[in-house]
Order: structure tokens, then C-alpha cells, then sequence
DNA sequence: TTGTAAGCGTTATCAC
DNA sequence: GTGATAACGCTTACAA
């Protein structure tokens, strides 16, 4: 049999209400009697019935992820992150990989107290539901009617051309996927110009396509650099934790050294990039505090009132390692 | 305001108590007012309150899923897969990427009535908890005091090697993980070199340690392959999705026809393997049928008293593509 | 500071 | 067939 505060307060020789309130830490119960039952119960092995208590308190301090798309890695270790963010908090999380109707469902039943949604393009029919939400994903440059947490990629690149220039780089060439709809890779792709113009580097901006996001993609994006007539880069900027693996990975293979012969510079920010073949330095919002920002503003939009700021853009931080360093003296 | 059954009650006009009736589609009630309380409640736009059903009912009908290490792409599409097949069942999935002991806490709470575990090594202190579970991983030869859902990997082997040696190759060379601790890669790597026996084939044995699972592993062990003396093989085994991926990638890049020059089977049954360059062939459970499998022995094990058959080793399937045909005749 | 009791939305057991 | 009513385990006024 399960133990309930009524067999605590038995026990105890107290009622159960008392247990109530000092199970729950209540101010309107003696420290002593507070010990005591907090002990018995601890003893009892009492484990408090969520359903109950949902019952009446109409909340059940959790939150669902809706996660339709499982199999990106940086997601994955960004979820990882997002769980473990949870951990310090009176919430704790669930996760759907399921279509965001069947999600929506698992999360009304269960009365989730808020969601997380990943994705760039997000239905409407979501708006118009009453339970508070907040979407991680490009916020591009239109309204939005609900809240979304992005990151702010121009800035990102513009730390890795400074970064690069400081260094005594100007032959720096974007590598990443250009040709798509994606709007996050665009965002990409648009504020690498942006930061050579501001850099005065227009002349020797050189975009490669790299097709994909994958690491093959990387991989062979080096060979049409390397194929290039003309002045070949110093450094280059990887779009994705996948490419620049591979572009690490094929540079190497022709013996081309980092950060002697050709710096890299990566985007995304997860600790992964502390491991590769020759540790990568990297600009984003380091995962774990976009994790943070992530959990920090669904409990804000659930628990406060006011519904300022809908779109958070945060900054990026640059990590320098070794696959960056000054270029070799001509 | 949420409606609940009392709403319904008195919109309807009956008591509430056979409202619930009619809505858990009772025999007791009869058909006009059953069709009658079925309508207001969806005129009203009723939905169940699942802590209330639980709370007397003993039972969530959900089940927790366990995946700690979200960081594989085959078991992701599993887990899509198993996500799908409780669609079809009363019963509904949620996930946790946590630990074994947060995510136990969380179901705990959640009072799921069953849970699947990812994971070869499973920690006993799980085996004293009293909600039932089943176990998605090897079964190796050791008793276990828990179920556990296995595919039979020798069978696997042994078609792959049967499929090549009827189509007509002899030089059938295997690239797989074999430095290892993981029991998964080495039971395959045993069914391999079994079923090369069983065939006659052992001088033609040859196997090549790719060193890891990864698409890159494969990639370069095609290079081992090649430098080798001696016969080269017609036809290459690949351990995996992301090797093979890697071993289709480099012979089409070394001119090396597939499936002309060099047949290509791979582990791993999955849909993705339909949409390589080469359409490929492969063996292992479908992981739709695996999903099935897992699906059904939780449920069962839920809600039947036996305690049959602990170990279930499920048949592999081979799925012949265009990646395999008959060798070049010499 | 503690206890009593109402109520959360259901299901299930009776009686009618 | 249908309707009262007692649980389920908990929180929370309100009373003592």
C-alpha cells in the first residue's frame, strides 16, 4: 500500500491537514511539529500523489517540449541541456516527439503548465490555445503574436570576423548552406556580409555553398575552396558544428594545418567543439545558457502577468581555442 | 471554465454519474441518452481531466519512455517509431532524456503504469521498483531477472552473408566496430564470422574495424580495405546506418561502382536506407516492426499476471535494394 | 498552532 | 436504465 498524509498523521499523532502544511513547508506549523512529521514521513517512505494534488491545485508544475524533429544533434544536446536547466527548478519536464497536434494533446491531458516549442514555422492553431508557450527558433523580421527566444546571429558572425581580423585575417570565407529556406542559415549567410562590409573586407568576402548541414557537406565544400582560382582564405567560418568537423577533417587530410596554414572559426556553441580533431573555436549562445534563457522564460510567462518583450534575441559569446590563431606571415 | 461532467449533466439533464457512463460508452446506458450525452459534451467541448480518472482509477494508461543518450540517430527513428505505434493502443508515451534516477522520479510522479528502457547496462536498482518495465537492448548470454527485447543479430549476419553467397560472392568483407565493449557491435561481428563458416566462406573472412559507428568510420575503413593484399572483396557488410553511409560515399568516390564492382549490404533496417545514392540493402528488424515488438511486450507485461519468456529475440527481415547484385563476372 | 471540513473531477457501488 | 453517494489523496478556508 501506498502511504498517504493520512497514515503519516496517524502516525504522527497529528491531523492531516498538519501534515498538509508541513509537507508543504507552511509558516502556520511549529518547528517542531514540522520535524517530526517531515521525519515520519521521510520513514514511511511517502511519496506525495501528483494526481491529487493537481486535483486541486490546477497546476502541476510541468512543463512539455514538443520536439517534432528528432534527429538533429544539436537540438539533442540542447534538450539534454533544457532538462538538466529544469533541474534547479520547481518544474520538471516532458517530452513529445510526436506531430504538434498529437503533442498539444499529451500536454492537454496531462495539464502541463506551460510548453516549449522547437521550430521555425509554427502553426497558428497553436496561438489561440490557452496554455502558455514559448518557441525557440528564428524570429525573423515579422510581428509575432507569441514569444520567441532566438539567438542573434548577426552578432555571432560579426564576433568571428572581428575575431578573425584582430588576428590579421582578411581572406575569411563563409562556409555554410546558402541555397535553402532555412532562415536560420540565411541569417547566417547575411550577417557574415554584413560583418566583412563592416570590416571593409568586401573584396575578399567568398561564400562556399555547402549544400547541407551535415558533416559531408564540410567535408567536400574544402575541395571547391581549395579549387578556387585566386586569393585562397586564411581562415574560415564554419556554419554548423557538422561542416566545420568536416571542413576540420578534410583540411588535415590534405595537410593543411590549423591554425598555421588556414584558421577555423565554427558556429554553435556546445561543448562538444572543446573535443574535435584540434579543439575548435567557436561563436553562439553557449547551449547551456540558451538552456537556461529557454527554461527562464516559459516559468517567466507562466508565473508573471505582464507579456512584454515577445521576441528575446540573446547574444552570442565567441570561445577561442586553438583552431584560430594569427595567419602565417606571408 | 474547463466543463466537466456535472456541466454536461445538467445541460443533458440526467445525473452526472451516468454521464460518466455513457462516456466510458457503458452498456448500462441506453443508446438514445448515450448519443444525446455524447453530443453535448462535444458541443461543449468536454475533455477529461486525467488527474481525477487517475486518481480514482489507479492507472494513467501511460507509459515512460527512458532514452538517456539521445545522441544516436538510429534509436531516435526507434523512438519516432514507438511514439507511432502507441497510436494505435489506449495507451499514450511520454519521454525523459534524463538519467535512470531522474527520469524514474519523474514517472514515479507521473504514476506511469509501465516503462521502456533504452540501454544495454541497466542499473538493478531498477529491478526492485514495482512498476513494470521491459528493456530495449542485448540480451547476451547471462540470465536476466527483467525482460528484455533483443534483436537476433547472428540471424542477421547469417542472411546478409546468405543473400551475398547466393547472388554469387565469395570475398565478402565486413567493416564494423570491433575494438569494443559494446556487446551490440560484437555480437554482430561473431554473427559474421559464424555465418562465413556456415557458408564455406572462411578463407575468404576478412574484417575490418572501423573503430567507430560513425559516418566517417565507414569512410576510411574503405581505404583499409583497398590498400589490402591480396583478394578484394565483391561484396562489403557494413555495421551500421552511418558506416555504410560512409562506405557508399567513398567507393562511389573512388569510381567504384555499386553494386557492379563492389555489392554493398548494411545493418540496420531502417526507412532512411531506401534514399542512400544507392538504394540500399539491408538486414535487421524493421524498426517498425521492432516498435511493434517493444509496443507489445509492455503492454503485456502490464496486463497479464504470467511471467513468460523474459528474453525475446526478434527475427531480422533483409530488405534487398539496388546496392546488391550479382558480382562482375571475372 | 492545530483541527475540521469542503471540494477538486472522476469512477464505482449501490439502491431505486 | 438511471441516480445518489462514497471514495481517491490532497489543499485550503475557516473554526477552535
Amino acid at each position: 500500500m501506498t502511504v498517504t498524509i493520512k497514515d503519516i498523521a496517524k502516525v504522527a499523532g497529528v491531523s492531516y491537514s498538519t501534515v498538509s502544511k508541513a509537507l508543504n513547508n507552511s509558516p502556520l506549523v511549529k518547528e517542531a511539529t514540522k520535524r517530526k512529521i517531515l521525519k515520519v514521513a521521510e520513514e514511511m517512505g511517502y511519496e506525495p500523489n501528483l494526481a491529487a494534488k493537481q486535483l486541486v491545485r490546477k497546476r502541476t508544475d510541468v512543463i512539455g517540449l514538443m520536439w517534432p524533429t528528432i534527429e538533429r544533434i544539436v537540438l539533442a544536446t540542447l534538450v539534454t541541456n533544457i532538462s538538466k536547466a529544469f533541474e534547479n527548478t520547481s518544474y520538471s519536464m516532458i517530452l513529445s516527439v510526436d506531430s504538434q497536434e498529437t503533442a498539444m494533446e499529451t500536454f492537454k491531458k496531462f495539464q502541463v503548465d506551460g510548453m516549449i516549442i522547437f521550430g521555425e514555422s509554427n502553426e497558428v492553431s497553436i496561438t489561440q490555445d490557452p496554455i502558455p508557450f514559448v518557441v525557440y527558433g528564428v524570429s525573423g523580421k515579422n510581428e509575432t503574436s507569441y514569444p520567441i527566444i532566438d539567438a542573434n546571429h548577426e552578432a555571432s558572425m560579426q564576433k568571428a570576423v572581428k575575431h578573425l581580423y584582430e588576428l590579421g585575417h582578411r581572406n575569411i570565407t563563409y562556409i555554410g548552406q546558402f541555397d535553402t529556406k532555412d532562415a536560420l542559415q540565411l541569417e547566417k549567410v547575411e550577417g557574415y556580409e554584413k560583418a566583412m562590409k563592416q570590416f571593409g573586407l568586401e573584396k575578399y568576402k567568398q561564400i562556399i555553398d555547402s549544400k547541407g548541414l551535415n558533416w559531408f557537406d564540410g567535408y567536400t565544400a574544402v575541395e571547391k575552396v581549395l579549387q578556387n582560382e585566386g586569393q585562397q582564405p586564411t581562415a574560415i567560418i564554419g556554419g554548423s558544428y557538422d561542416i566545420s568537423g568536416g571542413i576540420m577533417r578534410a583540411l588535415t587530410e590534405k595537410g593543411i594545418s590549423i591554425p598555421n596554414d588556414i584558421s577555423l572559426v565554427s558556429y554553435d556553441n556546445i561543448p562538444q567543439m572543446a573535443t574535435t580533431e584540434v579543439p575548435m573555436t567557436c561563436i553562439g549562445v553557449p547551449v547551456d545558457v540558451l538552456a537556461e534563457e529557454i527554461v527562464h522564460a516559459i516559468i517567466e510567462r507562466i508565473e508573471s502577468e505582464e507579456r512584454v518583450e515577445l521576441v528575446k534575441k540573446l547574444s552570442p559569446t565567441l570561445t577561442a581555442r586553438e583552431s584560430s590563431g594569427p595567419p602565417r606571415i606571408q
